[in-house]
DNA sequence: ATTCGTGCAAACCCTTTGCAAAGAG
DNA sequence: CTCTTTGCAAAGGGTTTGCACGAAT
């Protein structure tokens, strides 16, 4: 949504995001970015490729590979580690984690500063600290035992 | 180690140990046992294979991906999701976190209690937890810029 | 012209599976 | 003897790459 007026992001205000954000603006990348960017969600990059393409054919699967993964370069979007079978994308939003249910393969973010971590310890000699991640595994069902 | 002996344990005592875990012993599962448990380590599936296969050829890939997996239903083991690429493998001890290298793909621990997470979320309607993960992703140099 | 982005298909890597042979109880 | 486990090779699924075409400066 846009701030100002309210309304979802037109595409020519995506465009200037990916500019921002020092990101060549073509017509695939924005309506790669208005597919992820337009809402707190987690989408595979499949997910994002079906999104896209909605009866037309506008992006290729090695384009949607390729953006997503220059997006999380340039600090649009946040894969998450999570699925060991794949990476989810989601909006670079303030810091929150997740819920990652293993049954459904289903993530859920967590509201940020509902999780505080205290004594985040240094970074080992030499390295630097990029970001935290906090996954927290559930399952369905009430019963603790297998 | 073994607690009484400060000596290595030996096959046997491995066996024991898959029994108690509810796995039937067999030869194969011992030697994997024996790479992965012997001390706290991350390996992949790939290293358990090498590792168990030294020169002589005792353990098939499938096999090694199946006991992994094995291990882990049955709580020897412990799966660590923090690389995009593929799943490390730790013996299952007191809960601790790790440090993920985005550069070297090293995964490092944290040492027990070192992270103190506050105000754990209850997991969504009718779901359980099932643990709590925390990677804390770095990369080599000081500098912040990229 | 030169550079950068895209598309297609093939390559790649990790992981799982199907089925026959070998091993455990 | 019956059930489980193993091995091999092949399939599977997600992701990346090579190379030619097209767009932009």
């Amino acid at each position: 949504m846009n701030a100002t007026t309210g309304q979802p992001l037109t595409m020519a205000e995506f465009a200037d995001m990916l500019r921002e954000h020092d990101i060549t603006s073509t017509l695939q990348r924005v309506e790669i970015a208005q597919v992820i960017l337009s809402k707190p969600q987690h989408l595979s990059a499949e997910q994002v490729l079906e999104g896209v393409n909605r009866g037309r054919n506008i992006v290729s699967k090695a384009t949607v590979y390729n953006t997503l993964r220059l997006f999380a370069q340039k600090g649009l979007v946040r894969e998450v580690i999570a699925d060991p079978t794949k990476v989810f994308y989601e909006p670079m939003t303030t810091e929150h984690h997740h819920f990652y249910n293993i049954e459904t393969g289903e993530l859920v973010d967590i509201e940020p500063g509902r999780i505080n971590i205290q004594d985040i310890p240094d970074a080992p000699n030499g390295s630097t600290h990029v970001g935290v991640d906090v996954v927290i595994r559930i399952r369905n069902g009430v019963d603790k035992s297998a």
